[in-house]
This record gives C-alpha cells, sequence and structure tokens, in this order.
DNA sequence: CTGAGATCCTGGGGGC
DNA sequence: TGCCCCCAGGATCTCA
C-alpha cells in the first residue's frame, strides 16, 4: 500500500523521467479513474501540457503543469504509475495513459480501480483538509503535543487521520507506536509527554528510513520504474502475527483497531 | 466534533 | 486438486 516513502519513491522517479515533456495525448478506458473541472474531458484537458515537476502531498503524486494546474495522483492501495518507452506493451490493467511528445507514456494502472487521477485549477485548495506534513520542519514536537491535547481517539487512528498528519498509512502507523513502545490503542492524551516525544521521533525515523530504502513492497507495490522497495525486509510488526518481537521476543499479536490490521506487540508495548 | 459503518474492487488466501 | 467464500485496504460519504 503505497503511503509516503512509497509514493514519495514513485514521484522522485517520476521528476527524474518525466519533468520537461509535453503531453501529446490521452487515453482513457475507465472513465471513472480520471476527474477534470467542470465536467471538462480529462484528455482534452491535458493535450499539449508540459510538465514542469513532479512531488508528492501526504499520499498523492503531484504533477505540476506549465498552465498552472496540477495533475493530482491518488493509488490508494494497488494504483501503479509506471513509465514505459516506445514500443513496450501495455501494462496490465491499465486505465489510463498519458502519451508525451518523445515517445515514451505514463500509465495509470490499478486491479481495483480504487485509485484516483485529477486534474486540479492553478487556485484550487485541493489539499485544504490535508494535515501536516510529518517530514517538514512545522511538524515540531510542541505542534505533536497540541495534536494529541485533549483526544480520546485512540493514537493509531490519529496516526492514520489525513486531516492531522498527511501520509501515515497503516504499516508506518504500527511501526512507529512499535518504536516508540506506545500501545496502538491508547488515547492519545493518555500518552506522557516522554511517550508523546518518543513517537514523535519515531514517525519521523521509521518514514525517513523507509523513504531511503525506497518504500515496502509487502503486496506488489513497485515504483514507477518497476523496481520494488527494501523496506519490507526489516519491518519489526507489521504483518509478523505470531514471530517474536524484535525488542523483547514476545509474540507479535493482530488486533483491528479503527477498521486496520493492527500488529503490536503486547510485551513491551504500553 | 467524533466515531461507526458502508462503499468501492478483486486477487489471493483459507476452508472444505 | 478444485471450488467457493470472504476479506484487506484508503478515502469519502452518511448517519448517529
Amino acid at each position: 500500500m503505497p503511503e509516503l516513502p512509497e509514493v514519495e519513491t514513485v514521484a522522485r522517479g517520476l521528476a527524474r523521467a518525466v519533468a520537461g515533456k509535453t503531453i501529446e495525448s490521452v487515453t482513457v478506458s475507465l472513465a471513472k479513474m480520471v476527474q477534470a473541472p467542470g465536467g471538462v474531458a480529462f484528455a482534452a484537458a491535458l493535450r499539449g501540457e508540459r510538465v514542469e515537476s513532479v512531488g508528492r502531498r501526504g499520499k498523492y503524486v503531484v504533477m505540476r503543469l506549465r498552465s498552472g494546474r496540477s495533475l493530482v495522483t491518488s493509488l490508494r492501495m494497488t494504483g501503479r504509475l509506471v513509465l514505459q518507452r516506445e514500443g513496450d506493451p501495455d501494462f496490465p490493467g491499465t486505465h489510463a495513459v498519458l502519451h508525451y511528445t518523445d515517445g515514451t507514456r505514463l500509465s495509470f494502472a490499478d486491479v481495483r480501480t480504487f485509485g484516483r487521477m485529477r486534474l486540479v485549477e492553478p487556485d484550487e485548495p485541493w489539499d485544504a483538509a490535508l494535515g501536516i506534513e510529518p517530514l517538514s520542519p512545522g511538524f515540531t514536537q510542541q505542534v505533536f503535543i497540541g495534536m494529541l491535547s485533549g483526544r480520546t481517539t485512540p493514537i493509531k487512528a490519529l496516526l492514520l487521520d489525513q486531516h492531522r498528519i498527511a501520509g501515515i498509512g497503516n504499516i508506518y502507523a504500527c511501526e512507529a507506536l512499535w518504536a516508540a513502545r506506545i500501545r496502538p490503542g491508547r488515547p492519545s492524551k493518555a500518552l506522557t509527554k516522554p511517550a508523546i516525544l518518543r513517537l514523535h521521533h519515531a514517525i519521523r525515523d521509521v518514514l525517513t528510513r523507509a523513504t531511503e530504502m525506497r518504500g515496502s513492497s509487502v503486496d506488489d507495490y513497485v515504483d514507477a520504474d518497476g523496481l520494488r522497495g527494501g523496506f519490507q525486509n526489516v519491518l519489526s510488526v507489521y504483518g509478523k502475527l505470531g514471530e517474536p518481537c524484535p525488542r523483547c521476543g514476545a509474540p507479535i499479536v493482530r488486533t483491528v483497531l479503527a477498521q486496520r490490521g493492527t500488529w503490536w506487540c503486547r510485551s513491551c508495548q504500553r
């Protein structure tokens, strides 16, 4: 499931690969996968646009275009943005393709069709509801302390809430809570200050290390170049039901919290 | 504001 | 072996 590290990896790959390219044409084979403002045809709206840069916001890949508009892609769980050369066969499960003038193309594929590609106007506040970037300087200890203050929400649910912090998904929520030795179900306001500071550090640490390793390929995630990530090999708890906790040796358990599978150590996460 | 539940999909895992 | 059932998972919406 692409979360911040995976989306960052995809965006970096695309930044190298498609920045400066001009879109010659767009083909869409599943209309619901794409959206354009004001009911304008998505394909027509993109024709002739040039890609200025590619970045990330939360779990969204953002391609900034010459007109000032942005093409915002949500990969959800199984979405992929795959770069292909001229003559490469169509990628299986492709629903939209951006054809560039140099013959390369970017395929948007998603077997579960949950992903979305959306064209937004220059002044459109498409990310207004997204929370703070956890790796940005603005995500200070004080900001995090304030965020948890007075909230009864389980800390894991808070970490997953994109309105508060943008980019953390199930894998890194589980991993950060394990690293900080915090029980996922604890009410946010019940965390001690030392625990909050441990978690603040753990969030940034796990996201940074995972990004350095090009993300986690737990299922079939691959980046824009088709490469798998490496962080799945160093996960401590996610998906590790019954395996020994790397810290204390107790078996990892799986519970359900905020409708999500939650892996953690009953022994050393308090 | 907050949380719960439904919804969207399908590959793949579990059960028999 | 083969078949059926069921479910994970992120964002969004509705409802209490």
